[in-house]
DNA sequence: TCTATATATATTGCGTACAATTTAATTGTG
DNA sequence: CACAATTAAATTGTACGCAATATATATAGA
């Protein structure tokens, strides 16, 4: 017999598996249309934050991504390194680094743009059922961050 | 005016950085529970495998894991240093590393009873909506692999 | 049997994650 | 102003993930 302790210590009754497994399914998913544009999974991230507001510091990027500048400043200087951002210290305050757009990192945008739809094709899913699955899981992510 | 591509490469309507970050905040709780019983996360996972199946091969560890030897070699072998585990070669067959518990691993199953209950209070969800959400995510995960 | 192919694991190299520490710059307080 | 405390980013060290390759063993076909 399998007791309540044994059930709950199993692998695929554990929802962290769930979420670490099929975000790194995900990620591959990823992968081969990122290649494309130069990117890893992470940087793409950090490109969709700058897209949408540009001229951020490294811990705004970081607060927006919950990753901290032991991840970002060797990924950013990567990021610079390819010619899609530009890290600039600022003047007013000379510990703050800004990370901007080039125009290179301005024009991936739109050949980004299509990702999303092959994701989507990939999930099999609505687009009901992915919005209403993203809500759920930022949900939790609230309570686990609180 | 943000038109339909914008909006769908913003960060927060993105199912896959949803399942990151939460994947990832999940993390953080894990570790002060596992911290305890000198596991990582991932090597706690490992064990969850164990204390279902003993005696699994290298690569069917993979399978269930959805992990290649590139990462689950390394880790084994720190599983093995800590003493939880011992690596076997087969003598039937020499290519296979068959992965066993050790008396101190089969009683780390004891020490590890309670990090369940401790997750499901971090994430202040009902037994329900967990079990729910991690099929719905276990789904995902099976469309994305196909 | 000899050899080509397939299989299982290990290794290498790169890019994250993240804790802990360091460096440099700024702010608050007396 | 002096200086302790705070803040922002960078650095260091460990452990993943994973692609690509290497190594060793087993199997199959001529």
């Amino acid at each position: 017999m399998v007791n309540k302790n044994d059930r709950m210590l199993q692998l695929d009754n554990q929802l962290c598996f769930a979420l670490y497994s099929t975000s790194l399914a995900m990620t591959k998913i990823y992968k081969p249309l990122l290649d494309g544009l130069g990117l890893t999974y992470p940087q793409y991230l950090a490109m969709l934050v700058l897209w949408e507001k540009d001229g951020l510091m490294v811990s705004e990027l970081g607060q927006r991504l919950y990753l901290d500048s032991g991840t970002l400043t060797p990924l950013l200087k990567r990021l610079a390194t390819s010619g899609y951002i530009s890290r600039i210290r600022a003047v007013e305050d000379e510990r703050r680094v800004h990370i901007t757009l080039t125009a290179a990192g301005r024009e991936l945008k739109t050949r980004a743009s299509k990702i999303p739809g092959c994701v989507l094709s990939a999930s099999q899913c609505s687009l009901h059922e992915i919005s209403d699955l993203t809500r759920q899981i930022q949900s939790l992510r609230q309570h686990l961050a609180a």
